[in-house]
DNA sequence: TAAACAGAAGTAAGCGTTTACGTGATCTCT
DNA sequence: AGAGATCACGTAAACGCTTACTTCTGTTTA
């Protein structure tokens, strides 16, 4: 490995000097600095970011702890991250996992070891005392609220199931199932609770036989489609928590025969690209992915610049109309 | 922070003593070992990562550097080279983007920077002379092979497309459309042999009008639809290079009224879990993401710890049944 | 009992940078 | 023309740790 002595005795200069003039700082001559920089490339030089993070403050790098990459939301999501941190000259570090308690514990111990500058911490599962994981490191809550201390971005979830919810009533469905996440999660919580408020709201039942437990995943969605089927249940719409559920759902309802949206209706949640594609055109409530991602880095980088206060910015999600809603065949009376 | 002074100091010790105790080192008695572990927790001290780093030899990171994070194939991966990542004790750096020439370059710059013990490269495009990007530092070129130096894990993506496309020509199809990848990319090129080699062993028709070219998107895979289910194509099936193209083109299908697969078969290739859950479930050439990532991993960790050879392992692909492909309505004499 | 040795601890160098400070030489201004 | 300012560069410390080497104490061995 070429370092800034090889490179300051090819130049027949100090290492100060040296350094000086590979960060165009003050101090060089015009001259000098360019033969340096010459001399380096010729040489292969390539500066150390490992002695430059211990003497310096920064390591330019932040991580991303989200649950469960494999769900389309967050590799979106990491994309807008990794442009934000590139813009920043941040490296972005993966950790994925976070679904598990333990697990983001121990996460949060590597990365304060490898001294990350910040972490953006994603609709994780955290125990209630948590904040100390997070202290003195510059953190972003996102999609879920920190712990007392903490910045966070978030979709205002409640307000937006409800509003999904309410496009169902509106069309007339009177009895409607909501396919939850996994209740430790504070978004599936407040999911949940927007679709109750507007049933309630519009005094229909939700009762919690009408709530069926999902796990985020396709399968979740597909293995309660016999519940939600069911004559019984008498359902003729529901609203999944996330997109994967509904998608998990459709596949139910194509597989025995149901058709979505005559027989009955399905609005998702997230408004991940896929749900584009789904047959029919998923109807879902959709999170401005893209900006929820910047903006939590925008707010990482203004903490990790030195800013003081812990901003809670609320962004809100959007319908976006696809084929899996109509009005309920037989409206009841 | 805490350092190894501070807990020096507060045991009375040297910071070659407490180092040697914390690591459990030969040179210090059980007791002080133990006081010195108290201590420092007491403290809480944790070890700085760079400080180790910059005088050990490993940084204890290593990256993977992928095309398109937002293509489900790709997370299914990072989460197989992540649990391999946390079994040798690595954190994992995810460099997105490598779909472009520049961006991997601008990547292994940073990367070597930040002195990673070493890279896993994902299907990406590379320049011709891209050798001296990957010198001196480990590297395991994945599903593409490396330039002349460089260990790598496949899967035989030619023999894999021949048996996705045989399988179709045994259903008795005789017109084969089929949607290719990134024409600068390797895998798409050796998918879009296979196909062709299939079709031609056949006595089928492998022209240049029945290739039609995708973006390994959905987008790309629905655009396409028109021409080819064009009634002057002929065409009775597709053979697409990977999942998301043929969920694209399943959407048009549906969105056109044709039916999959009485009216066409279609079948993919990747094996991404969403296939299992499209509409109709998709028949597609299942990669063993799973065992590439870990077999990946494996590799890399060979090198780092010094193994010299560079093996290159062949993975093959295995045919998952759906329901999207048929014998053609017609079949023609 | 002296010599050899093992164990526990300390000293200090070194990893590759950045940077505060010091030192001449050149320049500016009155 | 001499005092101060400016410039280009060098010296050395610091970042937090590991580790080779040294020192000291106490134990074993012949």
């Amino acid at each position: 490995m070429v370092t800034v002595y090889d490179v300051a005795k090819a130049a027949g200069l100090s290492i100060a000097s040296v350094s000086r003039a590979l960060n165009n700082q003050p101090g060089v001559s015009q001259a000098t600095s360019q033969r340096v920089a010459h001399i380096a490339k010729e040489m292969g030089y390539e500066p150390n970011d490992v002695a430059r993070s211990l003497v310096g403050k920064s390591t330019r790098t932040i991580a991303l702890l989200v649950p469960d990459i494999a769900n389309p939301f967050f590799p979106e999501l990491v994309k807008s991250v990794q442009a934000k941190a590139d813009e920043n000259e941040h490296v972005l570090l993966l950790a994925d996992g976070a679904g598990d308690r333990h697990r983001v514990a121990a996460s949060m111990t590597v990365l304060r070891r490898k001294q990350v500058d910040g972490v953006i911490v994603v609709a994780t599962a955290l125990t209630v005392d948590a904040d100390e994981l997070f202290v003195d490191i510059p953190t972003v809550f996102l999609d879920r609220e920190g712990p007392r201390l903490g910045a966070s971005v978030v979709v205002n979830n409640e307000a937006a199931a409800f509003a999904a919810t309410t496009h169902l009533i509106d069309l007339g469905h009177r009895r409607i199932a909501h396919i939850a996440g996994p209740i430790d999660l504070e978004v599936s919580r407040q999911r949940l609770a927007g679709w109750r408020r507007a049933c309630s709201t519009a005094g229909l039942p939700s009762s919690d036989d009408l709530v069926v437990p999902g796990n985020f995943l396709e399968d979740g969605g597909y293995n309660v489609g016999t519940h939600i089927t069911n004559p019984s249940s008498a359902c003729t719409a529901v609203f999944a928590a996330n997109d994967l559920s509904a998608i998990g759902f459709l596949a139910y309802c194509a597989d025995n025969h149901l058709s979505v949206p005559d027989d009955i209706s399905v609005v998702g949640f997230d408004g991940i690209h896929l749900s584009r594609y789904t047959t029919p055109k998923l109807t879902t409530m959709a999170q401005p992915i893209v900006e929820l991602g910047r903006r939590a880095a925008d707010v990482l980088f203004d903490l990790i610049r030195g800013e003081k206060s812990v901003p809670r910015i609320v962004l809100s999600a959007t319908l976006l109309p696809g084929a899996s809603v109509a009005s309920p065949k037989a409206v009841l009376q």
